[in-house]
RNA sequence: GUCCUCGUAGUUCAACGGAUAGAACAAGGGCCUCCUAAGCCCUAGAUGUAGGUUCGAUUCCUGCCGAGGACACCA
C-alpha cells in the first residue's frame, strides 16, 4: 500500500537526516484538495516542532533526500513530483505508471483486490446481533446485527481467523415471567399457532397486570429459579419458546444474509456459572454483600458488579464473565468485538475489568462496539415492554414495497421477475447502508422517510453506479463483438488523459488503504464513504466524455476503466453485506 | 447526584490535530433526437457557548448550556 510505503520512506530518510533523534508521530494522508498532490505528510512540521527549526528548511531538506533516493523518469518512479507548501507540507504525486499499473491490478485480481494477509493467524471474534428469545427482533437489533455482520466480512477480508457467535438472550429473568405468563394465561392452541407473537402479547400483559400487582413479580422469579434448577415442565417451556424465536431469527438472518459460526446462548453457559463464581470467591476477586455476590471494582472508580443474586440465580454478567472464559479457551482470540448499543457501555466496561481481575484477558483485546440508539419519534427509548417498538420484518417489507413501486415507476420495462428481484435486493440494501454509511455515536430518532431512502447517498445510487457499468459492458460487447483488434489487444490505459479520469484513477488506489483503516478504527462507514465518492466520481465522468462513441482504443481504455470501478464497488458492496444488481 | 455518549447548513450525516469545514435530502436554476435522469452541472446555506493547550483545534483539555443513556438483584 503506498500511504505505507511513503510512511516507510520518510522514517528512513528523516532518520538518516536527523541521526539521534526519536522520530514524533506523522501522518501521511490524502489532502482534502488533489491540487496539492495524492498524498501528503506533516512529518516536516511535527519534527520542526521537536527540533525547534523552521518546518519549511525541514520539508525542503526531506524533499531533496527523496529525490536522491529516486532516480528521475516519471515512468519508472513511484512519485512523479514532490513539493512542499506553506507552514512545511510534503505532497506527493504518484505517477501515472502507478496509477495504470493499478488499473491492471483490479482487473486481474477482481473479488480479491483489497484483500490482504495482514490479518493471518489471529482469531477474531465478534459478537453480535444477539437479540432475546421470546420476543420479536425489533429496531434495536438491527445496528448491532448489521454492523457486526459488515466487521465479520471485513476481518475475513484481510486475512483474519473470524468467529461469528450470536450471544442469544435466552436465559434469565424474563424467563420466569413468560413462563409464569404461559401457565396463568396461556392458551396453548392460539399460541401454537403463533407462539412468538402471542408471547410477545403476553409479555406486555405481564407488565401491566404487575404494575396493579406487585406480587407477581415475585412469582416470575420462582419460576425462574425452577427454569435454572431444570425444573422439568418450565425447560418444557423454555426449549418450546427458544425452538420457535429461532424459527423466526433465522428467516430474518436469512434476508438479511446474516451469519454466525456460533450460536452460543446465555443458557449454553449455565453449567460454568457456579464454578467462576466459586472461583471469585476463592481467589477473593468476588465477595458477599448484602445477601448477593459481587466483584468490588472501587480501585477502577465503577459500581460493583453483582454476579449473583440473593435467591441465589445468576444474571447476564455471570454469563458474559463465562463466555470470555469459553472464547479464551476454545478460540485463543486476539480480540472479542462486543457489538452492542451505546446504553451497555457501563456493564461491558465492568465486564472487562472483571476479566482482567480474573486475568482472563492477557493478550487479548476486547472492545465494545458502541454505536447510538435507535430511539422513538419522541426522541426516548423504544419499550419492548409497553410494545411500542418497530418489528424488523415489518421494516423489511416495508422497504421491500416501497422499492417495488420506485423499480415500477422507473423502469416498467423490465419483466416481472425481474422487478421483483430488484425490489428485493434495493429494498434490503437501502435499510443496510442507512446505519453502515454512518458511524454515529449520536441516537438516531427513527424515521421511516430516512431509512427507506433510494436517492443521494444510499445503496441505490451505488447499485445503479453499478448496474450503468454493466450495461455499458454488454452494449460494448455488442459493438466490438466482431473486432478483432479490440477482442484481443490489451487496454492502453495511457490514453485516459481526462480529469475525470485520472480523479477515478486517484480513487480506485485507495480502496486497499481504506479496507485496513475500516478494520482499525472498526468502522464499516469508512468503506461506505469511500464507495460513495468513488460512485460519484463515475458518474460524473459518465456525464462528461462519452466511452461507446470515443475512438476505438480510447472506447476500450475506458470500458475497462469503468470495469475496475464495478469491480471495487462490489467488492466494497460486499463488505458491507450489500448485493450488487446487473440491471436496475 | 455520579458516570458514559453526543451537539457541524432547514434536515440527515462527513472531515487519523492539518491546507478554502465536505456530501445528501429539502429550496432555486439548468442538462435526455446521445452509453440507464434511481443520474449530472450550477446557486444559496453550518462547527452550542466561554476559556486553555499549539505553528495550526470541528477534532485534545476544563467550565457552562442542551439532548439521549446508564447507575447491584432485567438483559
Amino acid at each position: 500500500m503506498l500511504n505505507k510505503e511513503i510512511k516507510e520512506t520518510l522514517n528512513k530518510i528523516v532518520g538518516d537526516l536527523y541521526q539521534g533523534v526519536k522520530i514524533p508521530d506523522f501522518v501521511v494522508e490524502w489532502p482534502q484538495d488533489k491540487g496539492f498532490g495524492d498524498y501528503a505528510s506533516n512529518v516536516a512540521m511535527v519534527l520542526a516542532g521537536k527540533l525547534n527549526r523552521d518546518p519549511m528548511e525541514i520539508a525542503e531538506k526531506i524533499k531533496d533526500k527523496i529525490s536522491e533516493v529516486c532516480e528521475d523518469g516519471e515512468d519508472e518512479n513511484l512519485f512523479s513530483e514532490i513539493t512542499i507548501a506553506k507552514p512545511g507540507f510534503i505532497n506527493f504525486r504518484i505517477s501515472d505508471k502507478q496509477f495504470r499499473q493499478n488499473l491492471c491490478k483490479i482487473l486481474k485480481k477482481k473479488n480479491e483486490f483489497g484483500s490482504s494477509e495482514i490479518g493471518k493467524d489471529k482469531t477474531v471474534v465478534i459478537d453480535y446481533s444477539a437479540p432475546n428469545i421470546a420476543k420479536p427482533m425489533h429496531i434495536g437489533h438491527l445496528r448491532s446485527t448489521i454492523i457486526g455482520q459488515s466487521l465479520y466480512n471485513i476481518y475475513k477480508f484481510l486475512g483474519y481467523k473470524v468467529i461469528g457467535d450470536n450471544h442469544l438472550g435466552d436465559w434469565g429473568t424474563q424467563f420466569g415471567k413468560l413462563i409464569y405468563a404461559y401457565k396463568n394465561w396461556g392458551d396453548k392452541k392460539i399460541i401454537n399457532k403463533n407462539p412468538i407473537e402471542e408471547m410477545t402479547k403476553l409479555y406486555i400483559r405481564f407488565h401491566k397486570e404487575t404494575e396493579k400487582n406487585k406480587e407477581l413479580e415475585e412469582f416470575a422469579r420462582k419460576e425462574t429459579k425452577k427454569l435454572q434448577d431444570k425444573d422439568g415442565e418450565n425447560i418444557k417451556i423454555w426449549k418450546f419458546l427458544v425452538r420457535e424465536s429461532l424459527k423466526d431469527f433465522k428467516k430474518i438472518y436469512k434476508t438479511l444474509n446474516i451469519k454466525f459460526d456460533y450460536v452460543l446462548g446465555e443458557s449454553f453457559y449455565d453449567e460454568m456459572l457456579a464454578k467462576i463464581v466459586k472461583e471469585g470467591l476463592d481467589r477473593k476477586i468476588a465477595s458477599k454483600s448484602e445477601g448477593a455476590i459481587i466483584i468490588s471494582l472501587d480501585e477502577y472508580n465503577l459500581p460493583p458488579f453483582l454476579i449473583k443474586k440473593t435467591d441465589g440465580a445468576y444474571l447476564y454478567t455471570t454469563t458474559d464473565l463465562a463466555a470470555i472464559k469459553y472464547r479464551k479457551e476454545k478460540f485463543k482470540p486476539r480480540k472479542i468485538l462486543y457489538v452492542v448499543a451505546n446504553e451497555q457501555a457501563l456493564h461491558l466496561q465492568q465486564l472487562f475489568y472483571s476479566a482482567d481481575l480474573f486475568g482472563l484477558s492477557k493478550n487479548i483485546e476486547m472492545k465494545h462496539i458502541k454505536f447510538g440508539m435507535v430511539l422513538g419519534k419522541t426522541g426516548k427509548k423504544f419499550s419492548t415492554r409497553k410494545g411500542e417498538t418497530i418489528r424488523l420484518d415489518d421494516l423489511i417489507n416495508k422497504s421491500i414495497k416501497l422499492s417495488q413501486k420506485i423499480v415500477e415507476e422507473k423502469n416498467p420495462k423490465l419483466t416481472k421477475k425481474e422487478k421483483k428481484e430488484i425490489a428485493k435486493v434495493v429494498g434490503i440494501s437501502a435499510i443496510k447502508y442507512n446505519d453502515l454509511s454512518q458511524n454515529r455515536m449520536t441516537d438516531i430518532v427513527f424515521n421511516w422517510d430516512k431509512m427507506l431512502s433510494f436517492e443521494g447517498n444510499s445503496a441505490p445510487y451505488l447499485q445503479y453506479t453499478y448496474a450503468r457499468i454493466k450495461s455499458l459492458r454488454r452494449k460494448y460487447d455488442e459493438l466490438y463483438r466482431l473486432d478483432r483488434l479490440n477482442v484481443f489487444d490489451k487496454p492502453d490505459f495511457s490514453l485516459l488523459k481526462e480529469g475525470a479520469e485520472k480523479n477515478i484513477m486517484r480513487q480506485l488506489i485507495k480502496f486497499p488503504e481504506v479496507i485496513e483503516s475500516s478494520a482499525q478504527e472498526n468502522s464499516p462507514h469508512l468503506i461506505a464513504l469511500y464507495i460513495y465518492e468513488l460512485a460519484s466520481l463515475y458518474n460524473n465522468f459518465y456525464n462528461s466524455v462519452p466511452i461507446l462513441k470515443s475512438e476505438k482504443n480510447i472506447a476500450k481504455a475506458r470500458i475497462y476503466l469503468s470495469k475496475s470501478v464495478a469491480v471495487v464497488i462490489k467488492n466494497g458492496l460486499d463488505l458491507l453485506g450489500i448485493d450488487v444488481l446487473e440491471r436496475m
